[in-house]
DNA sequence: TTGAAAGCGCTACCAC
DNA sequence: GTGGTAGCGCTTTCAA
């Protein structure tokens, strides 16, 4: 009543263990009627491989882990997504691995994916520490990080030019006519998604001439609506002429409007607003929302798409960089 | 060069296997001095066990697998967090199949899943058919449905009672003092979130004394936000004096929102809107969305530690039902 | 308290 | 073309 194994296979159709493998794995070395033999037994018996007796000997468990520290988001979900679709597309499975779930517990989650003897690894919107670095050279499999930053700066990245993309931003405000713009954002501590994108929009303003406030980017410590209502509260409090708004994330964009509509301030008509990320929540907001997009499933897929060439080849891979766009909807007016 | 082996470890410290094997597992029947003794080569060497081939021994992997029709949308992924969280907690992890990455591959993840050998599978949001429930049960592992419909209606659930959730939202509408209430939704064929849903609404009427006017529910195949926008025009369309409109998800809801201000209409003055499954979008709209609530991540841990308890007891569980939960918010007028 | 050895299901090498 | 068999890294009797 148990699962047949390849040994039964081959007792029942009267040849020898080896030849069942050779056949189950398109080897060579048998007949066509041995073949069709062997699979109508296969067949017959409801035969499976065991993978895990498989990956003992190929020292590979065709399997990937990715660790994020967020699973319920739209930004994680899409990532996810799009690894997902790569890795199942090359036979290759995904480990999830939240490494919020307990607080930080990403060491512990390495181990596991250690003992699991996953063939890579996939670190996403988190810091990677010489650590965590130095644990998964370890390892002894390659890592990409997407859209996280490395301490070492030597792992191999998929991310979007955030300092870039959001120079891109501001300049839209810009060239729409703005010139009293404010900025609501994550942590400046925060290296990934913090600093980078506060650079841009400095820089941006810096181009046109215009002096960087720095009372004018207000934030808070995440990237939630809840945030986002709460910095735009109070930077429309400090500096009540600003006309525009650059939002580190839709969520914080989308937080800025409700705060907007809270002080019965006009989107876009006394306020412009640009977001970040471009998720499917931009679309859906009223205005729709101007933003700059990130396409987190390409993101994934890519990432998934190196990862994988890197076990295969071997060799490490150079990472890549995903263009960023803005996305024009109805946030935004021209002055 | 090569990783250590216990193999490696136990010639390392002078002692056999078989003592190593006692020691990392915890087991008895050894010295205080030998445990010291073998943990510091461990420590020193960076010896880690490999699951793989404890997996082969012990017959298990500590897996289990989700399979997800979706993985982009906030409620796959809130779902998925509960999963984790709850899988993680107790030394499983997850591999994630999103069944509709390659156009219903349900069979192929399946069979991918039977050869990974996993522990159990929880198929979620997805209609369970014969074919999958036998497929599952010759893998001779637990399965448990979340917010699925199962052929057999034997397999264990986790989910909400859709019927009466659809009920209560628009029983809650009558309170307010609506009798002219619409409902938009997803596919009255789509047994899992579309029929049930309808059937709750027709109810609530009924025992209002309403008469059900079928063309007062209008339907799209999907739950996401286009599908709303344009079940909402048409609804509005076809029955102006409409002043309720139940949306059998947020997505729903807040397309309807969209479609509603197009054409000049004021939510909740003009038009009330209830929407059905609490994510986050819900709360970050304006105005913000009153709603049914599910909680997806309690959904996701309960049916992975119901799960988890069936893998080990070799019992099979008997499922659960989640609480739902009408959050008011802003859209729905008092009349 | 410890060690030797069988064997989990499979692949790959070597013989025939 | 086919079969025998060593051995992947580990757990678990059985003996000592």
């Amino acid at each position: 009543m148990n699962k047949p194994t390849i040994k039964d296979v081959a007792k029942e159709a009267n040849v020898s263990i080896a030849t069942v493998s050779r056949i189950i794995n398109n080897g060579v070395g048998y007949s066509a009627k041995t073949k069709d033999l062997v699979m109508q037994t296969v067949q017959k018996m409801g035969y499976s491989p065991n993978a895990i007796a498989r990956g003992l000997i190929n020292k590979q468990s065709n399997t990937i882990g990715v660790l994020m520290p967020e699973l319920s988001g739209l930004v994680s979900a899409e990532i996810l997504h799009g690894i997902e679709k790569a890795a199942h597309s090359q036979g290759q499975s995904v480990i999830v691995c939240n490494t919020a779930s307990v607080g930080g517990q990403t060491l512990d989650y390495l181990k596991l994916l250690q003992e699991k003897q996953v063939d890579g690894v996939l670190f996403t919107s988190q810091f990677l520490t010489h650590e965590y670095a130095d644990f998964i050279k370890k390892m002894g499999v390659p890592v990409i990080t997407i859209s996280a930053y490395s301490e070492d700066r030597a792992t191999p990245a998929v991310r979007v030019d955030d300092e870039t993309a959001a120079y891109d931003a501001v300049k839209y405000l810009l060239q729409q006519g703005h010139s009293e713009i404010g900025m609501i954002s994550g942590s400046p501590g925060d290296r990934l998604a913090g600093a980078p994108r506060i650079e841009g929009y400095k820089k941006a303003l810096h181009d046109e001439g215009i002096p960087f406030d720095k009372t004018k980017v207000v934030w808070r410590n995440g990237f939630y609506f809840e945030d986002g209502r709460e910095a735009c509260s109070q930077l429309l409090n400090e500096h009540p002429t600003i006309t525009a708004l650059f939002a580190a994330s839709d969520e914080l964009a989308v937080g800025a409007m409700t705060s907007a509509a809270e002080q019965g301030i006009q989107v876009p008509d006394q306020l412009s607003i640009i977001g970040y990320d471009g998720t499917k929540l931009s679309a859906m907001v009223l205005p729709p929302l101007t933003t700059v997009s990130q396409n987190f499933i390409e993101m994934g897929e890519t990432a998934a798409t190196l990862l994988l060439d890197s076990i295969q080849t071997g060799v490490t891979s150079k990472g890549a960089t995903i263009q960023h766009q803005i996305i024009e909807r109805k946030s935004v007016r021209k002055l």
